[in-house]
DNA sequence: TTATAGTTTAGAATCATTCTAATAATCTAA
DNA sequence: TTAGATTATTAGAATGATTCTAAACTATAA
């Protein structure tokens, strides 16, 4: 059976045309950042034809089954990624790219104290590139 | 002379009477994070009428005098914070609202390779808090 | 097979933000 | 001071990302 195939099986996630589409994209590489935009543009330069609106779905359900993880950066786009180690990104807004940033690549030497009554639920860290000139 | 109308003056920007509310408003408590919404909120329950539009032109104005630093947080809300010391956030996402970080509080004992051709351009570190339960 | 539950879709709706262009307020020079 | 120029404010339209709706379609279990 095809890996998507099995991953969507997996997950209780009928495996139609659209979702299989997706999910072989992202399991092609074995990191991805994508965007809805992005992966609407891809499937239309190969002549797959899906909906936006399907898009959008497939990458919440994805990521509600934990194959994907959502998050946003700086401005007001969605973004998700399949990398779903720990890590942290750096953005590149010349490219519109984000880039991974190792857990074990940044170490804190000391935490802040987390406000009475809470617990950290997670923790976002992008760093901003600008061009070198 | 009014303090807000100094800080309007500093910056070259007519004191108008709304761009004077805001900016009284901002200078009343030493740090705050707003919203365009919670702005227009506010000033609506003190029978201020200021439209959006405006609101959005000062406090983008603002941002670019640099009277206030201008970011996004996990979802797709500009959020301007009027204090300018480098510094990082818990978002409380119960309460829809962001809780200071001072720069000493968290340090790095260990910070990625910048890309190549890159510089920094600026950190974002959002915790994001939930309930203990 | 077929009935049912789950999916996809186009297009409408929503929400935050920006734009437009008409009106109003502030400022400057004389 | 005041006229004219410049800058601001505003309502409402426009935009762009995302979600919703409800009708048409597809996979699946029995």
């Amino acid at each position: 059976m095809l890996e998507a195939k099995k991953v969507l099986k997996k997950s209780n996630l009928r495996p139609t045309s659209q979702r299989v589409a997706i999910v072989d994209y992202i399991l092609q590489k074995n990191k991805v950042h994508i965007t809805a935009a992005k992966l609407i543009t891809h499937f239309k330069n190969k002549n797959i034809s899906i909906s936006l609106a399907t898009i959008y779905n497939n990458l919440n359900e994805l990521a509600d089954k934990g194959i994907l993880r959502k998050f946003y950066v700086n401005n007001d786009k969605m973004w998700f990624d399949s990398n779903l180690q720990d890590h942290y990104h750096f953005y590149d807004s010349e490219k519109d790219e984000l880039i991974d940033i190792d857990k074990n690549e940044i170490s804190f030497s000391k935490s802040p104290k987390i406000p009475d009554g809470k617990i950290k639920d997670s923790i976002n860290i992008i760093i901003n590139l600008k061009n070198k000139n």
